[in-house]
DNA sequence: AATATTGGAGAGTAGTACTATCCAATAGGG
DNA sequence: CCCTATTGGATAGTACTACTCTCCAATATT
């Protein structure tokens, strides 16, 4: 197919298009000319899968042009690619600044709960700078998580990560392990969330609160007045 | 204190915290003069809130900016408080481009869901419409999620949601249960993410892997040839 | 009195993700 | 073969976010 009816099945704009080819986020279409070039239904399904990550998942595209370099790279095995994707997917808190109290107890913290768990989790994974950092940030912040409290989440994310991986089936055609690979990391990730503040709602109508929320914005101009029936 | 000793103790520069004032996400300081205001002690801890919400948690200034205004509403009740925080933090998929099978499918998915689990979940809600959108996402990817995988996630995340709470104390004076319900919000959220990635890296070790993953990233030079823009 | 700091305002910058315009080379219909 | 539309390729411009920098006159400090 063409620009336009790649454009059309899509719904994603000609323009985007050629910025996502020339950001090495979609390859190239066979050149049948000089000023046109055949795109397949593989180019579809990868515009697709890119424009998900985008508009639901957040993604950077920075951060997705890793994942796809992985995606393409036939050597790398299911567990490999699981873990570039989660690399390119978390961001890295980066410097420490050297010493930080707060981030020395929370870096404690952390590995003593990964010891208890019995996870083996590389000493540089992104998702282990993730939770230090996190866990430095609630003790900055003088509400320092608890390890029972840690505990409890650990056990629930484990549980997460059993029907995450539930659905990967190794003996499937790459192709179709690697999207679920990256669509498990990406946009479960999104349901988790949204399952996780409805539940949220609704255990909090149940504890002190009258109902569901009145969803209004506590924009400019009041409008805070008319909340929940007193 | 003056703000270079708000600077100082919180480490964010000067200009940065003038930028915050102008934003709205400082409260002005008490003006002793004309070239001089005094902080407090309150403003040091709103200043990293604000840090840690926009560095750790990566949550939008706009968006940390009508948590606070809810946040400093004293009218608003714990449960109240709650919702706003959620639907501060949550971005709302806007319009479902009104006649998309995918949305539907995952609108009548999401509403089966949630009335099976017997949740009371506003219809305007961000979240719901969050779980929408990541559905319809799956769905549009010819990946959709299964009702018993849902469920899954649901159990996950309504455990997450009990401890959530259970760190709120509404005995608490407001102040420290504001900070509280805030930092669960977001700073938890963080934490969850990454105990999930860390629960993934040991799962996929346990099943189809041979130890926790090499973090290499897939940059140029790395194990993976880099892109091919010449 | 000399130097530093502050509040306030405005402009400038860096990064991300597009969007628009231009152009010459075709493609496709008549 | 002619004419219009589309395409690839390149470049520039836009909107938004989150700062960062500069300037200034009024203080504060030494």
């Amino acid at each position: 197919m063409r620009i336009s009816e790649l454009s059309r099945r899509s719904g994603v704009p000609v323009a985007t298009i050629k910025y996502y080819l020339r950001e090495n986020l979609l390859p190239k279409g066979e050149a049948v000319s000089a000023t046109q070039s055949r795109y397949s239904e593989e180019h579809l399904k990868r515009l697709r899968l890119v424009r998900a990550l985008v508009e639901v998942a957040e993604v950077p595209l920075g951060r997705i042009r890793s994942v796809l370099r992985a995606v393409d790279d036939p050597e790398l095995d299911l567990h490999t690619l699981l873990g570039f994707a989660q690399y390119a997917f978390t961001q890295s808190p980066e410097a420490p600044s050297g010493d930080d109290p707060d981030w020395q107890r929370a870096e404690h913290r952390t590995a003593e709960l990964l010891a208890q768990l019995g996870w083996q989790a590389h000493e540089a994974s992104p998702a282990r700078g993730q939770l230090v950092q996190a866990v430095a940030a609630l003790e900055r912040l003088g509400t320092p998580p608890t390890p029972e409290m840690l505990h409890g989440y650990a056990a629930a994310a484990h549980r997460t990560a059993e029907l995450d991986l539930d659905c990967v089936d190794p003996g499937m055609p790459r192709e179709a392990t690697v999207q679920q690979v990256v669509t498990t990391s990406a946009l479960m990730e999104q349901t988790l969330t949204a399952l996780r503040l409805l539940a949220q709602e609704d255990e909090s109508a149940r504890r002190f609160g009258r109902g569901p929320w009145q969803h209004e914005r506590p924009e400019d101009g009041g409008a805070v007045e008319g909340r929940a029936r007193e």
